[in-house]
DNA sequence: ACATGAAAAGAACGACCGTGCTATAAATGG
DNA sequence: CCATTTATAGCACGGTCGTTCTTTTCATGT
């Protein structure tokens, strides 16, 4: 790897850690530049336009959220078995991620009214995990593990929900039962899916 | 109400709205000047800093609050009948206010890593709204309406989950069927916590 | 080891930021 | 209706923003 290309991934980690921070929008070239110990110009060239650097930003995260959640999840047996991997993985990366939450969750309030290719950008990796619970939902369905009626759409959606809450309680609220709370409503969501005893 | 409180009340307002687009930070004293048609002196001789403004944004919103969720709400019935109430009425607020969505939720995940005055009151807000929920289904068990071993804070924390995914479905993913999602895990909620037919 | 291309720094730009100060205009009470 | 308080505008400040251009430093291949 080029020396170019290795600073511009230690910029990018670098601005991932800023941005999960001030966010996106606040995150700022000059402040991005003092963390690096770059010089604002040096830092700019390898980019094309703050814009630009936003939507590097989320493709890179992207990239660790896959090595860092999804492929756990791949190699754990496919329904239930897979689905808790997914959650368990989600949690570990969210505790760990920069410190300051991850970064989709902060990125997702913060674009959703600020049309544009970066907003676009997150949408569709959103809607890509929301359809990756989903499909491992499915298969707990079509595996028999979860009752027939159970709508993978659906349980996709409060499972979602969870991380958005884990992410308040545990960043905002500071809540020290944070971890407890979402583990138990997680084994609720399974539970109330299964089929009856 | 004199003049000057008058134009305050009116520079509240839109910069609710402002903030509720851009969030609290990005909001900047001169874009709110050309929203209202004053100057920015003139706008800005109202608060003592952009600081003060934010934590008054928030007050403003959340006396709003308190009007439009929190009194119809207190006027229902105790137990789970006001808790129905308490929850069409954050949907319909979530869906009115200012055309973007709660603020409290956009002004959540943008200062839980900025610790100062303006995070303090929100977080004060949070857990007040989180106290309040719990206080309602508290009732309800009391009352017989849910069963003894539901836990008053867990549910307040899940039911708070499910406006946060709202929020996201409806304002960052543009979901069509948000609003059928929210209503049915919220049934959800409610009947696994009633008692066993 | 040196020529060549890539990477980083320097300096500058117009624009806008939050925030004061001073002057003008408008509302208010007698 | 006038005096006085109050509200708004004008203007300027130091600073930072994103971005561009030029120059210098460094890495790389032969």
């Amino acid at each position: 790897m080029s020396k170019g290309d290795e600073t511009r991934r230690a910029i990018l980690t670098e601005a991932t850690a800023v941005a999960a921070k001030v966010g996106l929008t606040g995150m700022t070239i000059g402040q991005l530049a003092t963390h690096t110990g770059m010089s604002k110009s040096g830092l700019y060239a390898h980019f094309a336009s703050k814009e630009a650097l936003q939507i590097e930003i989320l493709r890179h995260t992207r990239e660790r959220f896959v090595d860092e959640v999804v492929r756990p999840a791949l190699r754990a047996p496919r329904g239930v078995a897979r689905l808790r991997v997914l959650f368990d993985s989600w949690v570990t990366w969210s505790e760990s991620a920069e410190d300051s939450g991850c970064l989709f969750v902060a990125a997702s309030s913060e674009l959703d009214d600020r049309p544009g290719p970066v907003r676009d950008a997150l949408v569709r990796d959103e809607r890509d995990w929301l359809e990756m619970i989903a499909t491992v939902v499915g298969t707990a369905v079509s595996e028999g593990e979860f009752r027939p009626d159970v709508d993978p759409d659906q349980f996709a959606y409060e499972m979602h929900a969870l991380t958005l809450a884990h992410q308040h309680a545990s960043r905002l609220l500071r809540d020290p039962h944070a971890l407890d709370r979402v583990h138990r409503a997680f084994e609720s969501l399974i539970t109330h899916a299964g089929q009856p005893a």
